[in-house]
DNA sequence: TACCAGGAGAAAA
DNA sequence: TTTTCTCATGGT
C-alpha cells in the first residue's frame, strides 16, 4: 500500500487540461467559512442552487458560524431550501459548524492540529464524507489534499484505464503519488477535471474536442 | 416525463 | 462487505 504508483500520464493530464481550459479560480467563495458552507450544500446538487442558498444566508446575515447555530432549524432550512435536501443539510451544516468552532481560529486550523488529525475529526462529523472533508481541507485551508469525486473517477477510468469502482483512497494515492505536493496544483487540477467532465468528457462519451482524447 | 447536478448515511441484502 | 434506498430542488 505504501508502494509508489508511478504514472507519468497524471502530470501530463494536468498540463493538457490547464492548457485547454486555463485557470478555473476555485473555490468560489469570499471566505474560508463560506467555502466550507458551500462544500456541505453542494452535496448532490449543482452550484447554481448552492449560490442561491448562500445568497439567502448572506441576505439574512446568517453566513456566520454562531448565527447558524443560534437559528432554529426551520429558519436555516428555509434559507438553504434552493440547495435541496434542506432538512438533511440543515443538520449537516450545524454539525460542521460545531466542528469549525472547535477546530478553527481566525480562518486557520488550530496550529496543534495535524492534517491527519484534522481529516479524521472531519470524517467523524455526521454528514461529512471523504470528498467533503478533503474539499474543506484543500479549499478552506490550502492543505495538500487531493479531492476525488465521481468526475475524477470517470475520467480516470476512461483515460487512465483505472477500475471504475476504484476506492477513494486508492485513486487519491494515484494522483498524489504523481504530482508535486502542492495545494495550488491540487486545487486547479480538481477544478479542471470537473470542467472537463461537464464539457468534454461526458458521462455517455467524450466530445470530439476532448483535450484528453486528443492529447494524452 | 425522466434525468442530472461538485454525496453521505442508514438500512437491507 | 456490498448494494440499495433516502434525502429534494431546479433546469433541461
Amino acid at each position: 500500500m505504501s508502494d509508489i504508483i508511478a504514472d507519468a500520464r497524471i502530470i501530463r493530464m494536468y498540463e493538457i487540461l490547464f492548457e485547454a481550459y486555463g485557470p478555473q479560480h476555485w473555490w468560489p467563495g469570499d471566505t474560508p467559512w463560506e467555502i466550507c458552507v458551500g462544500a456541505v450544500l453542494t452535496q448532490n446538487t449543482n452550484w447554481e442552487n448552492v449560490t442561491r442558498a448562500i445568497n439567502n444566508l448572506k441576505r439574512q446575515d446568517a453566513l456566520c458560524p454562531h448565527e447558524i447555530l443560534a437559528l432554529p432549524d426551520s429558519r436555516v432550512a428555509a434559507m438553504i431550501h434552493p440547495a435541496g435536501y434542506y432538512n438533511l443539510k440543515t443538520q449537516r451544516l450545524k454539525n460542521v459548524t460545531e466542528w469549525w468552532l472547535a477546530n478553527v481560529v481566525e480562518d486557520q486550523l488550530f496550529p496543534t492540529l495535524s492534517l491527519e488529525d484534522a481529516r479524521e475529526s472531519l470524517l467523524e462529523v455526521n454528514g461529512v464524507g471523504q470528498e467533503t472533508a478533503d474539499s474543506i481541507l484543500l479549499y478552506c485551508f490550502n492543505l495538500p489534499v487531493f479531492v476525488i469525486d465521481s468526475y475524477t473517477k470517470r475520467i480516470s477510468a476512461r483515460h487512465l484505464e483505472t477500475d471504475p469502482e476504484i476506492k477513494y483512497e486508492e485513486l487519491q494515492k494515484l494522483y498524489t503519488d504523481n504530482l508535486p505536493e502542492a495545494p495550488a496544483i491540487y486545487n486547479e487540477f480538481h477544478a479542471l477535471l470537473v470542467h472537463c467532465a461537464k464539457h468534454d468528457c461526458r458521462k455517455d462519451a467524450c466530445q470530439p474536442e476532448c483535450p484528453l482524447c486528443n492529447g494524452l
